[in-house]
DNA sequence: CTAGTTATGGTCAAATAGACCAAAACACAT
DNA sequence: ATGTGTTTTGGTCTATTTGACCATAACTAG
């Protein structure tokens, strides 16, 4: 829909291209309120179609690669970034994807930590965007980022995800900071630092952040395995 | 792993083929304990490479065909089925799942009506296996099959999906068992009783099923719409 | 030393889940 | 006709969880 169905007996003749693509996910301190918000890397398409909207990452799946590590080299090719998060989001093969040529493509998401994201090279045609307003973007990827964030949501809500975009070592409140810019609402900090305390995986360390104009916070630690992320049969190596 | 990495320059030569796979789950009244269990269709390989061995119903992808028109084809042309659901389960792009070519396969998974896996066809080619105790499978289907298990019994536990093995009016002991058969444990009948009728979308009507040597179970109906499916922003008709 | 701010610990009530009990309603055998 | 066995259906009780809320601790800035 929104794109007229003129031609498709023409590109019916062609076969589909396959192409993976990557939502990466980064949280960058607001100037505005000095709260960390959800932002992205989109590159500038410099052709047709959709010339000069921005799009997401990625490109054609390399024969002796494997999805995901076509999808890590893609992402470090366009932003540099290495990711410290990484799964597959969802195959997109609508027939109106594209009104050039049928296109299939396997999406990732990402989440990268805010000292990669911090030395992430911001050009003319690689630029960051807040991920809760987004203008229009190339081909179906308006979609494709509200179902990955979407996912992101949920992931963060059940597993361990909000380590991901944190340090080695980090404050109760940090983490909570994660979770209200993801689910987009405040948290109360009793409550949800007696559910934190009550998971496992989570211990705290004798440091302490001082230099604050308050009561210096704890660090904490998690020491989770990273493959523990609830993907049911699927570990990280595999597909 | 498994199979000889010995002519991957080989098959890093030719470009990625695009397949389309579907599990598809039934519950079957098992002849041993009466109890509806899970069952799953495959068919036989023909050729090499797995030649003889049990696979996943599929095929390629059609060019003019969206991702989920093709896996309902496949799925139609093999086993003559029409799925009551049907979602998109992963794609599966290992280097070494073919020993013969490189291959991409963006696998579905579905749930049948009892009604409609009656009329089921078994042939020489096709057969129906219980789906806890498979043997091996071709390529990595035994992997796929184990993971669509894993979301059948996560979304079984969260959404509306059990309805989709059922019928239009159905008991609250039918609903049980379709849990304990997906979720693999007895649970109680009072108990799974309260939980349902809290539910919305699932009213009772005013009939009952006589015939049986015990007090008559009441009739319920499932009202919820079918797209209210926990996808998130994806509804049924994208992709 | 006081005010402001965050960290941390705690209470309280509502909601939920699980174990369990008991009566109702049928078929069947005697 | 009457009891027996089975399943349905309604109920209680307790432990656990969730969210709202309060209070103190510990720091900095003035």
């Amino acid at each position: 829909m929104g794109i007229g169905s003129a031609n498709v007996s023409e590109r019916a003749q062609q076969p589909p291209e396959l192409a993976i693509s990557t939502v990466i996910f980064a949280l960058r301190t607001d100037a505005g309120h000095g709260r960390p918000t959800l932002w992205l890397p989109l590159v500038r398409r410099t052709r047709q179609p959709f010339r000069d909207l921005w799009a997401l990452p990625g490109g054609p799946l390399s024969a002796a690669e494997s999805l995901q590590d076509a999808a890590a080299r893609s992402l470090q090719e366009t932003t540099g970034l290495q990711p410290s998060y990484l799964e597959q989001l969802y195959a997109f093969g609508g027939l109106d994807r594209s009104p050039v040529q049928r296109m299939v493509s396997i999406v990732y998401w990402a989440l990268v930590r805010p000292d990669e994201a911090a030395l992430a090279r911001e050009t003319e045609n690689v630029g960051w965007f807040r991920a809760d307003c987004l203008d229009r973007l190339a081909f179906d990827h308006n979609l494709i980022v509200d179902y990955a964030l979407w996912r992101l949501r949920n992931k963060v809500e059940y597993g361990s995800i909000a380590y991901d975009f944190l340090g080695p070592k980090f404050t109760l409140a940090q983490v909570r900071e994660v979770y209200e810019a993801v689910l987009g609402r405040k948290l109360d900090p009793a409550n949800f630092r007696r559910q934190l305390r009550s998971t496992p995986d989570i211990e705290e360390t004798d440091e302490y952040v001082q230099g604050g104009r308050h009561r210096p916070p704890r660090l904490y630690r998690y020491t989770g395995a990273a493959a523990q992320r609830n993907n049911g049969p699927l570990s990280q190596t595999v597909e």
